[in-house]
Order: structure tokens, then sequence, then C-alpha cells
DNA sequence: TAGATTGTTAATCGATTAACAATC
DNA sequence: TAGATTGTTAATCGATTAACAATC
């Protein structure tokens, strides 16, 4: 299982590297849009936002790609990294939870364009299984096991309320499901080798606003923190 | 700007830690709910899905709130995390780009209920600006520096496609906004002191599918990626 | 007092960064 | 060859974890 062709220097890549390979593509996909063939490691640096000795110690994890003296070929590094990601394979997801979010991700162009595929979109309210979400038909949640099985489905996608998220996912882990990702506001308990990532929008403000507070704001509500205790703390 | 007032243990919390604290909120508003009044942190830990040691240590930057022997109390607690992030205090948040996303932003319960407040969303499209998307009117994008000192706007969430993205950063720091929660797949370029957070969908996705290809997920697509350089790679 | 649990220490682990030898 | 740029080393920094003294 763990097995792989041999010549691979791919083993080990630290999870911090892993999280940035996918800017990384990204950023060679908008350079090939501009018609660039070769790039430094300060070019696709800069493009993706971080500083270029970072981007060769992470580079270096998956070999040696690119050339001393002359940088990366911006296809064939495009290719590498897709391929030690694993979108040059096609990923087919599921959707549980097609509210406003989940329609949302359901029309999400990105999805598609980087080999993942919604090959259904499911609710436990009956009421929504007459909707068609972006070409998909919405079917009951009952149905999970069997879409799983059928499309070898590897990937869950959890866009429900809060109460209803846990359900979900150990209905996916009982499916066979063995990655989620989780949009709902809720901590997950799921079996070990089950991978969970989640998104958390109310999280991310609070991050922000930990920051802003700090920073002193805007005039008016900076002056609201240091004025004191302030035990209610309502700007004016 | 950075003073505060006296006896404030609360001195650069590590950003580990920060990422952390709207959890432990989270799960502190839960015990609240069930009606728990003292946890200890084993208790806490494990509803925020972290150990114990971890928890200890980062509350241990906010100050000592817990007692000895006992645990902590849950009010309280929850009180002073809120007053550390800065949720006890209200801030107004502006949401520009009301597409599918926009619309799920706009309607997310989770952005009130943590003293965040939408009070505007702007769309540069002028066939948007009939819509009153939960129960805000959209307005057009040239409205952004008027709004942001209207109200004092401190925070700009992004929700428009990836080429529109730069250019509405631009305008919200032009306006004063130093916080923005980016949206759009894209990479942004900020003046240092703007603090820019990413929710990237295609990146969790890839960074789930790397993953799961090292676990080798269904038999199928295994067995696809052990086939040999599988230069296609489309499993069967 | 005895039992429980915090807050802190110190060791370990992982990530970042600058510098530079290797080499195109 | 001379200039450029990679891939790697080693130092630094930050985060995690276990263990336990402090103390309720």
């Amino acid at each position: 299982m763990t097995e792989r062709t041999s010549s691979e220097a791919s083993r080990d890549i630290p999870e911090a590297t892993v999280a940035r390979l996918p800017v990384y593509l990204r950023a060679l996909t908008g350079l090939s849009d501009a018609g660039t063939a070769t790039c430094s490691s300060e070019d696709l640096a800069t493009a993706a936002g971080v500083n270029s000795a970072k981007l060769r110690k992470d580079l270096s994890y998956l070999g040696s790609y690119g050339t001393r003296g002359v940088g990366y070929d911006v296809e064939y590094l495009s290719y590498q990294i897709a391929r030690e990601i694993g979108v040059t394979q096609d990923w087919p997801v599921v959707i549980v939870g097609i509210g406003n979010l989940g329609h949302a991700l359901a029309n999400f162009s990105g999805f598609r364009s980087r080999g993942f595929r919604v090959v259904a979109l499911l609710d436990a309210d009956p009421r929504r299984h007459e909707e068609v979400v972006a070409g998909v038909d919405v079917r009951p949640f009952s149905d999970l096991e069997e879409i799983v099985h059928e499309h070898g489905v590897a990937i869950g996608v959890i866009s429900t309320p809060a109460p209803a998220a846990q359900d979900v996912a150990d209905h996916m882990v009982a499916a066979g499901i063995r990655s989620i990702l989780n949009f709902a506001p809720t901590v997950l308990t799921v079996p070990a080798g089950v991978d969970v990532r989640k998104v958390d929008l109310s999280i991310e403000l609070q991050i922000l606003a930990y920051h802003e507070q700090r920073k002193g704001h805007a005039a008016s509500a900076a002056a609201a923190v240091e004025r004191g205790p302030a035990l209610e703390g309502r700007p004016v």
C-alpha cells in the first residue's frame, strides 16, 4: 500500500510543505498562462507569495527538477508537483448538505478545474430532492453508501449545519470515505486513518479580530479599547 | 496604540495559540449550553479536539484563570478568552462580491453570533444592485470608502472571482481596512500592517488528495497508482 | 490531610531562513 | 570561462509534549 515505484525521492514530505504545493501549482499555472516557459525560484516564490529559500527547500523534497544557473521549466515542474499532490488523477467527491454554502460549493469551478469531480449532492431534507444544482441532482442522504461504492468516492465534503455534521461524518466513514473537508463549525471525531480538514469562517474572522484589536483599528474603537477594563466593550 | 491597562499578562501570544482560542471559546459555549459550570483542562481539551497539555499551555499565555485541584469556571474562562480575542466588542464587516459564495457568507449565522455585523454587501455588477440579501441591500462597489468610514469597518471579506480580488483588496486598503479575509483563489499583495487570511477550497481538497493518494484509497485507484510511472494517471 | 488539577519547566520536534558550495 | 541559480547545510526559531512541583 505504501510501496512506490523505485527512483521516487518523495517520501515524508513535511506537512507545511504539502500545504504549499497547491499554491506553487497555481502560481505555475498563472506563469504558464502568461506564456512563461522558464522561471527562477525567485520568480515563482514571488508569484506564490513566499520567500525563495522556502520555495527551494520545499521543492527539494520532491526531487531535483530545476537546472542550476537556469531555473525551472514551468510545464515540467507543474506536472511533477501535480503528480506529487495526486491531481493528475480524477477525484470523485460527494457534497452533503445543500443549503446556501452547499450551493456555492457545488457551483464552485475550482473543484472541477483541479481534478475534483462532484459526483453527488446529498441532503436529508426531502424538499431539496427535487432540485438540480450545477447540473447534478440532489439525492437523499440515505443514498450515500451506494454512491460512494458506485463512484469510488474517497473525499466527502460536509456543508450541513453543525448539529448534523458528526452523524454525516460517521456515515461517510462507514461508507469507506477516509478524507473529509468539514465546513460545519464543529469538532468531528473520526477513527485513526481518516483525515479531516476544517474550514471555519467564524474562526478566521476571530483571528483577524484578535490582530485588529492589537493594532488599534479605527480611531474610535481603539479609544474604546484603551478607555479601561471595558467590561461591556461595545465601541461607540 | 499598543498600550494596555496594567495587570494584563497578555502580550505576545504565539500565532498557533491565537488560532486555537476561538476553538476553545466555541467548546466552552457548548459546555455552557449543556449546563456545565466547571470543567477540567481534560474536559475542555476533549471538547476542543486537542490534548490537555497544549490547552493548558495555551491558556497560560492569557493568565491564570483556573483553580488547581478544581478546574475552570466555564463562564469566567469564556469571558476572558472572548475579551482576549476581541469579540466582546462589535466588529462591522463588509462583504465584496455577492455571487454564490457571497450569498452564503451573507446568510451565515456564525458571523452574527460572534460579534461580527455585516454592514454592507457590495458588488461591481449593477444587475445585483436591486437585490436584498439576508436583509441587507447590495450596493455598488464604488460606495466602499463611504461605507467604511460611516461604519468604522475594520474587516473586509472578498468573495469575488480571482481576477477581481487584488483590485478589491487595493480599494479596501485605500479605504482604511487593515484585515482582509480572502476567499478568492489568488495571492493578494498588501502593504505591511495589513493582515490577510485566506480560505481556499481548492487547496484544502488538494491537501486531502495528497494524503489520500498516499493512503491508497479505493482499491482500484491504488492499483492505478502502483501500476507504474502513470504518465496519464487516470484511474479506471 | 489526601486527592485532584493547574501552571510551568524542559526536552523534543518540526519549520524557517540565510548562506554557500555545487554546477549549469 | 564568468555569471547565474539551484539544492543543501546548519543555525535559528517556534510549537508540541510529557512530566511534575505548586497549590487548591
